[in-house]
DNA sequence: ATATACAGGTTAAACGTTTCGCGATGAGAG
DNA sequence: CTCTCATCGCGAAACGTTTAACCTGTATAT
């Protein structure tokens, strides 16, 4: 059906391995271009990506495989990945795996067997086996957002610490003291992480932790909406909250709206991440806001400078700054 | 590096032929077979797909084509496209223009080349000779959210002319008269049908039209910010305003929130798309909600169809209904 | 006993590229 | 006039599969 180099080599009266060079770029005559080029065009040759894949075993081709893609955070990051890979020739395929570890090895096998150059992904963790099986095919693995034990390879997160602390610290300095947090999942490094800043910021200023105030939730909007709720109904409920993501984040938002609480009056809060839904509440959402851009273009780079070869030994961690923006949704307590 | 199917075949003593058959479900002695499958765990080997496409011509891949990434409604439809075609076997492959024809035009090329068997697309509009041509190479392609002109494929659509119909209607059956549209870019395919709506309601209820009360967006959110001010800074100013996507409805409420309007006793709202950020505002937004699901499944189905050889004649239409939602955003006015 | 059918296996060609090594041509140097 | 060397083109093998055609041996029907 569709042209090949073959075509293009009979219509030229020149050999295939000609042709070939002319794609890519070897020295061909410049009368035999001129054939090569016309010939290319009224038989509307296209490489065979397929068979160059096979031969050449490179693809110019990189996996991205997220959470999910029903999350504006992860597609954030996935649209500034593509932007600078558009520019060096890369393409880029989109797995979701609906934040499900089977769902993930399959798509991480299903990458592999695209024979991606190099994949930038979103680990659900708990589980590496399957990720040191895809570096073991020396395929290069970049992780963002989460850090995993046990294996070496680059990463691109947050600075997940100093982001919670920073929140908190607001409440602090604003005169809170009793500050609750919904926290992500046990066990997920993102979790960890806030909880540590939560925990520091709290020695830092010697007030002493309440472990009611620090909720486990899923992130998503179920449970943010439900410890939302939890929290208010306590006989000592704290004065502010911090939300630790987005999903969460509106689920608290949406509890607050059913019960008629009065931001920031009966309590105050700050949430994580969109930045639009933030302008969209009233009164307007203090929130956490994390590097989406950098995380992506970062991550993008250190793949790209591993695809090119330099791949200087030890895999280094990129932790970027988040940024705190404070808006109407918290109060100034005057008196403790 | 990796093994192949030649090693397999030494490693059991068989031939490649017979390897071959085990892997697509073929006849083997139960004592081959055996041997087979041990001699696959041990030297972990995989398919090479790059060869497999090569061969057959079919690689059990879709391609999927949005406008945008950052954009949920489509990303949605994304998710429940990928549920449906996971369970056939297939994978996706998915990539984002920017909206823009050209990345476009170079992204459907990429997923020609990547030989996908199949594709989902929502098309920017204005130029289809990439499409047909794609068209041309045998590969069926499904239309979502736009259909175009002068093309022959099937297409899946929200009813998007009784989505704007009821919604308008809303407002006129509490009393309403002076009704804006905040509508997308002139010539889309789906602004023209919105704004058929939009008309067609105002003809059945003997309303007659200000062209005043009509305006392009650019389905983006600072045009919602921007022309929700226009609107309300009139002479005589709408009493309700339908805001056609969602994206521009986030810039409306925004604009809403910084002028400190009151919804819905200065001017009532309603929505396009995503309850969730209807939920979130307040009062809660009004919307007409697409049936993201529905589209997503439905364009998947399609694409099934079509590949499995049933390419039954013309292509067809499904146009599926939205839903209205109506919540305190819209204020009923007593006396005319 | 012979013909038939069929299961299970093999050989070899093909898919569309890239690439290595070699040959031809022609220009400049000696 | 010959030698050297660069330039450009070609033949052929290889990448890892699938698959048509063919072979062999055993079980079944006649």
């Amino acid at each position: 059906m569709a042209a090949t180099i073959k075509d293009v080599a009979k219509h030229t009266g020149l050999s295939i391995a000609t042709i070939s060079k002319y794609i890519n770029g070897g020295n061909v005559l410049d009368k035999n271009k001129k054939k090569i080029e016309d010939a290319i065009k009224t038989l509307d040759f296209r490489v065979n990506e397929l068979a160059r894949g096979l031969k050449t075993n490179r693809t110019m081709t990189v996996g991205v495989l997220i959470l999910s893609l029903e999350n504006i955070f992860f597609t954030s990051i996935i649209s500034s990945v593509e932007n600078v890979l558009l520019q060096y020739g890369y393409s880029t395929i989109i797995c979701d795996c609906r934040s499900d570890l089977e769902i993930e090895k399959a798509k991480l096998d299903f990458l592999v067997s695209k024979k991606v150059d190099g994949i930038i992904m979103v680990p659900h963790g708990g589980d590496v086996v399957h990720i040191k099986k895809a570096l073991d095919k020396n395929i290069p693995i970049v992780l963002i957002d989460r850090m995993l034990k046990n294996i070496e390879c680059d990463v691109v997160i947050s600075d997940n610490i100093n982001a919670a602390y920073d929140a908190v610290e607001q409440f602090i300095i604003r005169g809170h003291r009793r500050i609750g947090i919904i926290a992500g999942p046990k066990k997920i490094y993102t979790t960890e992480e806030r909880l540590k800043g939560y925990v520091r910021v709290h020695e830092d200023y010697a007030i002493g932790l309440d472990g009611n105030l620090i909720r486990y939730g899923n992130y998503d909007v179920e449970s943010g909406y439900r410890i939302l709720g939890e929290l208010m109904e306590m006989d000592n409920p704290p004065t502010g909250i911090f939300v630790t993501n987005y999903e969460m984040t509106l689920g608290a938002i949406m509890a607050v709206n059913d019960k008629n609480i009065i931001i920031p009056d009966e309590v105050s809060l700050i949430g994580f991440d969109n930045i639009q839904m933030a302008r969209v509440v009233k009164p307007p959402l203090s929130i956490v806001e994390q590097p989406v851009k950098g995380i992506g273009e970062t991550a993008a780079n250190v793949l790209l400078k591993r695809l090119s070869g330099e791949n200087g030994g030890i895999p280094s961690i990129y932790r970027l700054k988040t940024e705190m923006l404070i808006k109407d949704s918290v109060k100034t307590i005057i008196n403790q």
